[in-house]
Formats: C-alpha cells, sequence, structure tokens
RNA sequence: GGCGAGGUAGCUCAGUUGGCUAGAGCAUACGGUUCAUACCCGUAGUGUCGGGGGUUCAAAUCCCUUCCUCGCUACCA
C-alpha cells in the first residue's frame, strides 16, 4: 500500500471574498498535493471555510439574512474560486458540518470532564472582528494588538484551558523535532514570545454572542473560534471524540503538513498541538507558515482600494498563468511581490517566450518538414548527450526543491528544461538540415529528442501547471508520463503525429492593454468602495458594551478639566507615544498618550483638550505620566482628542 | 525596550565548513539566427558584497562596533 500523505490549508474565514493573497495558499498547498500524488503517495488534501463568530453574526445582521445564509453564501463563492484555481482538494469542510459541531461539542466535554477546561471569568478589553480578550497591558495603542481594530471592554464568565499543564511537553516537542515549525525565524518568534515567558491559560468559550457551536452543558456559552477553527483538521477526516474514530482517520492523522499564513502560527504551533496533547492524539509532523504575497507597496487591502482578486486575474491571463505567478514569485521566507508589471513580465518571458514558443516551433517544424510526424531515426550526435543529460537530471533536482517545500525553486528547475530545449535546437539547426536531403534522418532525429523532452517537461509541470502540461500532451498527441520514468529519455513512440494546428499556450500579453483592462477594473472596485462605504456612513454607529452601573459620588471621584498643551514632544524609545506638557489652571502636568499615529508632536501644541486629572501617576516606557487625554475613537481605531465646543479657559472643570 | 531575520549587480535573489578573476534569473547593450508567439541562442558588462575596525597568508563568509529595513513581542492611563 502506498505511503499516506495528508496536507491541509487553514480554513479561510467566510466572511469576505478572498484576495488574491489567500489563493496564495490553496495554490501551493494543491501544487503539493498533486506532487505527492504524482510521486506515489496516497494524499489526502483537505481546506474549508471557519463558518462561525461575531463578526460574521454582525455581518448577516447588516445584510439582512441569518448567519447561515450568509456564510452558505459566502462559502460558495469561496469553493467557486478553488475550483477556478484548479484545485483538486479532497474534502472541503465547513466549520457548520452537523459531524464536526457534534465532535468540536465532544472534544470540548471531554476537555472540561478530564478537568483541562475550567470555569471562571474574564475581564478585559475584546476585540470582536478577533474575538479576542486582551488584557489592557497587551492593547496596542488602545487597539487590538491583532488587527489594530477598537476593544470595548468586556467581562464575561467563560471556560478556560489549562495551557500550561501542557506547555512543557510542547517546549519539549518543539525543540526535539527541528521541523516542526518552518521557517526556523517563526520557531523562534514562539519560544521566545509565548513559551519561554510562560503560557497563559486560553479562554476557550463566549458568551457575548450565538453564532458558535454552543457547549451542550452549559448553553449560554458557545465554543471558542479557535478550539471549533482548529480541530476540523481530525474531525473532517473522521475523528471520533470518545470512540473509535473512523478508519479514514486511523490511517490519515498525524497530518503531514499544514500549511497556514505567517500569521496564524502561534494557533497552530502552541495552542493546537496543546489540544491534540490534551486528547492524546499525535501531533501534526509539520507545519509551515508561508509569507504573504504584497501589491506594490504594501499588504493589500479593502481599506487601501488596492486588491487584486483572482478572478480579474484568471480573466486576464488564464488560470495556468497565474499559478505559475503565485508559486513562482513567492519566495520561501520573505514575502513576495505582486504587480501588473511583474506579471507581465513573467508571463510573458517565461511562459509564453520559453515553454510556448518553443512547443509551437517544435511542432511547427515537424509539420513542416514531416507533416507532422515525429520519428525517432536514432541518427545521433554528440549535442543530443548534453540535453538528454539534463532532461533526465531534472526530476530529481525538482524532488530535491519540493523535499524542503522550496516549490519556486522546482519551478525553476523545470524552466531550465525548457531552456536547453530551446538551446538544443540552436545547436542543431534543424532549419539548415532541412536543405540538405542526406540529413533528413538526422533531422527527424532532432525533433524527435525535442518532443520527447518536451513531454518529460510537461510531465514534471503538472502538478503546478495540470491544464498546461495536458494541452501540451495533447498537442504531441501523447500521455503526459509516469513518475517512475521522468528519469529516462526516448520514450515517445516513434512515429508519432503531432497536431497540425498549434494552439498558442501562452499568449504573449502587451502591458499597455493589460493596464488598460486593469483602469476598468480599479474603476469597478473603486466604485463598489464607494457604493460600500455610503451603506457604511448609514450604520456607522458604534456599540460597546454597556458597563456596570456607577453612582454619582462615583462619577464625582473623577476630575476632568480643560487642559492646554504648551508643550510636546515625541517619546523616543516608543512607537506611539507623545509627550505633552499640559497646562492645567495654574499647574502644568507631564502627560503620555498613544495617539502618535494621529497627531504630531507641532500639531499637538496649543490644543485645549480633555483631560482626567487625578489618575494615578503611572509610567510609561521610561517617562512619568500623571494623568489622561480623553479621546473618541471610531471603528477603525482611530483616535480623535475631545475638546470643547466653545472656547473655554485652561483648568476649566468638565462636569 | 526584548527576541529574531536581513542589508550582495538597475530589479529579485544564490553564495556550503573563510580560498582561485563574487554568481543566477529578469531588465539593458551588442552580435548570431529565422523553425517559432518580433521568438530563440551567444557575448558583454557594471557591483565600495550597508559603514567602520579587527583576526588571518586569505573574509561577502569569523569577531567587535555602527547605521538602516523587516517580522514577532512589550509598554502606550
Amino acid at each position: 500500500m502506498n505511503k499516506k500523505y495528508y496536507i491541509t490549508t487553514a480554513i479561510a474565514y467566510a466572511s469576505a471574498k478572498p484576495h488574491i493573497g489567500n489563493i496564495y495558499e490553496i495554490v501551493l498547498a494543491d501544487s503539493i498535493a498533486r506532487f505527492k500524488r504524482q510521486e506515489g503517495y496516497d494524499v489526502f488534501f483537505q481546506t474549508g471555510t471557519d463558518e462561525h463568530g461575531q463578526k460574521i453574526e454582525m455581518k448577516a445582521e447588516a445584510a439582512g439574512i441569518s448567519p447561515k445564509e450568509y456564510v452558505d453564501q459566502v462559502a460558495g463563492n469561496i469553493k467557486d474560486l478553488w475550483d477556478l484555481m484548479n484545485t483538486g482538494y479532497d474534502k472541503f469542510i465547513r466549520t457548520t458540518d452537523t459531524d464536526h459541531e457534534e465532535q468540536v461539542q465532544k472534544i470540548f466535554k471531554r476537555l472540561y470532564e478530564q478537568g483541562d477546561i475550567y470555569k471562571s471569568s474574564y475581564e478585559g478589553m475584546y476585540c470582536t472582528p478577533c474575538e479576542s480578550f486582551w488584557t489592557e497591558s497587551q492593547l496596542v495603542d488602545g487597539k487590538c494588538p491583532d488587527c489594530g481594530g477598537p476593544v470595548e471592554p468586556a467581562k464575561e464568565e467563560a471556560y478556560f484551558f489549562r495551557m500550561s499543564k501542557y506547555a512543557d511537553r510542547l517546549i519539549e516537542h518543539i525543540e526535539t523535532h527541528p521541523e516542526f515549525i518552518q521557517p526556523v525565524s517563526r520557531k523562534n518568534e514562539m519560544m521566545n514570545n509565548f513559551l519561554k515567558p510562560g503560557l497563559q491559560d486560553l479562554c476557550v468559550s463566549r458568551t457575548s454572542f450565538k453564532w458558535g457551536i454552543p457547549v451542550d452543558f452549559d448553553e449560554k456559552h458557545v465554543v471558542y473560534v479557535w478550539l471549533d477553527a482548529l480541530t476540523n483538521y481530525i474531525t473532517g477526516i473522521g475523528y471520533h471524540c470518545g470512540e473509535d474514530s473512523a478508519e479514514q482517520y486511523q490511517k490519515l492523522w498525524p497530518a503531514d503538513l499544514h500549511l497556514i499564513g505567517k500569521d496564524i502560527v502561534r494557533f497552530h504551533t502552541i495552542y493546537w498541538p496543546i489540544f491534540l496533547m490534551a486528547l492524546d492524539e499525535p501531533l501534526p509532523k509539520q507545519i509551515f507558515g508561508h509569507p504573504w504575497l504584497l501589491q506594490g507597496s504594501g499588504k493589500m487591502s479593502k481599506s487601501k482600494g488596492n486588491v487584486i482578486y483572482a478572478d480579474d486575474l484568471v480573466d486576464i491571463f488564464g488560470v495556468d498563468a497565474v499559478r505559475y505567478f503565485l508559486l513562482h514569485e513567492m519566495p520561501f521566507d520573505n514575502d513576495g511581490v505582486i504587480t501588473w508589471e511583474l506579471l507581465v513580465e513573467r508571463i510573458n518571458t517565461d511562459l509564453a517566450n520559453t515553454l510556448g514558443n518553443l512547443v509551437n516551433r517544435t511542432i511547427s517544424m515537424s509539420n513542416k518538414y514531416f507533416a507532422g510526424n515525429v520519428c525517432d531515426k536514432g541518427i545521433v550526435e554528440d549535442v543530443d548527450a548534453a540535453l538528454k543529460e539534463v532532461v533526465s537530471a531534472t526530476k530529481l533536482k525538482v524532488i530535491h526543491k519540493m523535499d524542503e517545500l522550496r516549490v519556486a525553486d522546482a519551478l525553476t528547475e523545470i524552466f531550465v528544461l525548457f531552456k536547453r530545449c530551446n538551446k538544443y535546437i540552436d545547436e542543431t539547426e534543424p532549419w539548415i538540415l532541412a536543405k540538405d536531403e542526406a540529413k533528413q534522418e538526422r533531422l527527424e532525429t532532432v525533433l524527435y529528442n525535442l518532443v520527447d523532452s518536451i513531454v518529460v517537461g510537461a510531465s514534471l509541470l503538472q502538478a503546478f501547471m495540470p491544464d498546461s502540461a495536458e494541452k501540451i500532451a495533447k498537442q504531441l498527441n501523447t500521455e503526459l508520463r509516469s513518475w517512475d520514468v521522468l528519469d529516462q529519455t526516448a520514450l515517445y513512440p516513434s512515429n508519432t503525429k503531432v497536431t497540425d494546428a498549434p494552439e498558442i499556450l501562452f499568449a504573449r500579453k502587451d502591458l499597455k492593454e493589460v493596464m488598460e483592462k486593469v483602469e476598468v477594473i480599479e474603476a469597478t472596485q473603486a466604485a463598489q468602495k464607494e457604493a460600500s462605504e455610503e451603506a457604511e456612513i448609514e450604520e456607522a454607529v458604534i456599540n460597546i458594551e454597556p458597563k456596570e452601573e456607577i453612582t454619582y459620588d462615583d462619577f464625582m471621584k473623577m476630575q476632568f478639566q480643560i487642559g492646554e498643551v504648551i508643550a510636546c514632544e515625541e517619546v523616543k524609545k516608543s512607537k506611539k507615544l507623545l509627550c505633552s506638557q499640559v497646562k492645567i489652571g495654574n499647574q502644568v502636568k507631564q502627560i503620555v498618550s498613544g495617539i502618535k499615529s494621529f497627531y504630531s508632536a507641532e500639531e499637538m501644541v496649543g490644543k485645549k483638550v480633555m483631560v482626567l486629572v487625578n489618575l494615578k501617576p503611572a509610567t510609561l516606557a521610561g517617562v512619568v505620566s500623571e494623568g489622561m487625554l480623553l479621546c473618541a475613537e471610531d471603528a477603525e481605531g482611530n483616535l480623535g482628542l475631545m475638546v470643547s465646543e466653545k472656547e473655554m479657559p485652561s483648568g476649566a472643570e468638565i462636569c
């Protein structure tokens, strides 16, 4: 029986249409899966969607439909995109699948019963989109350290997972399995920032929203998104909590590779392994946190309006060209860049010139000289050996690169083969042979060698560009070769007739024409963005969790006054802090605030702002702060200083 | 502030344990060729290997120092 290979992608969050950066992951996973399959592994490739959480609940509400209707829609879109990219996954799991939900409930209960999960309460700042609680000290600029969005104070009864119990075992595992976290720089980050300082218990339930998997023995609670989402890797293949798991699970688990974005490395390399330890299941063999695909100068985001979507790319360039670009341009541990210029350049030079033109010229010559008949006449010359050497050695080179997940390098190796073919044409000069009656058989042999080599190259290309590989084989009227003979040559059946009407595999693109199409796309996007912004303005209110009621006396404890900023400078050791000298009545207080990204030190001077005066002084980044400047915060976390509606003197009490 | 990664041809990067004239791809220039999607083949480059100092017969490669970029993380009343 063949060795199994279980590969997964992260499940996509079903809140919006994935952009090209998200598509990278599925294409990468697909290529690895296809490659392993080609190598003879019994591959299982799982992907899917993460469909619970407050953010989806809110989006659905805004759209006026139920959360389930909402995620059905988005999950459908995501699946369509995956299919558009020609990805051959074996299972598309959705966290709203009933069998998944059922298992998550069982898992939660089991962990609770064995004491790994305990009930307590949580008090802190909550970030809705991330569904995460943060301590005041974790906040960045008063905002969510993950997404930079606004947080609001919240307290809730919650279940916690005893992470600390398993921390030592995890540290040991990571240290004895250097391949576990890839690339290694991620491993250092996890060890230094989370594991070594001491792992905190993780809150694993929520009561603040309903759209999640209910905790079946405590209905107020729904299961925290990560415990829900991460377990998809086992529930999707038939893990049965507390009883015998399906045969499929026995065969496939542990996973050979979890392919994820570098932003969720923490959840996959710390929480997920610990959940598995608690369930007494083996850990996945490897977790690869791939880099991002950036557009031009910065990370793509909808708010910047610079999002490139896969379907637009496919419209212009075709599926395989986009796959090629994604796989080729993404380096191993740095972020990659995507621009229209690069896209056009890459596709023209590699796909149209090197590969497409090679196939085309070879077929044309076969037709022109021998009516399409390709025959091995066995008239060998020295140059043939050099070609064959490269062709037969490529397979091994590709294997080496793929073993290290260096997909881009593997592709490069295959293109070395095609380039060698082009060189071979120059060396043998078929058009000169054609003029010499005596050289006809040599010419036939040359063309045979070319066709044979191209078939090898196309077969190697299959995992990365399945359609194109197939098309090439079809034009050469043959089948792609099986993996075990890809280090051999001269297997093309002699006397085969190639197509007499070679189709252009990859058309050269004119940058100008492409940019014209891009302008149309961007205009459409801008229009959509404007429309959605208008819609947002109408609903641009912010609801925060109500705090506990206070008495008038409580209120009177706080002293608010108007203060005039008379001097302000940046706090050197900090990225976000401004240090202001604020004149309040006759005294001057030094106040540090995290508003550097919204106000410059210069523009602060002269402002009359609202100050909480009697706050206990504290030291921030080595600077004493004797109060607090009050700000309002919008949905994006932007801060606006509170100022009086009428001109008021410094020191005026606010009551 | 802590931890980590990195600064090498115009661009993207490779450079094993220090060793011959520092490499590849793309872009550029020139030459060749015409079967082909104005394509292919060849040649040529240019680089203070971030700056400074040191070890060594010899350093992009080791040590020290300094500047810059990036990632994670902390503080941000």
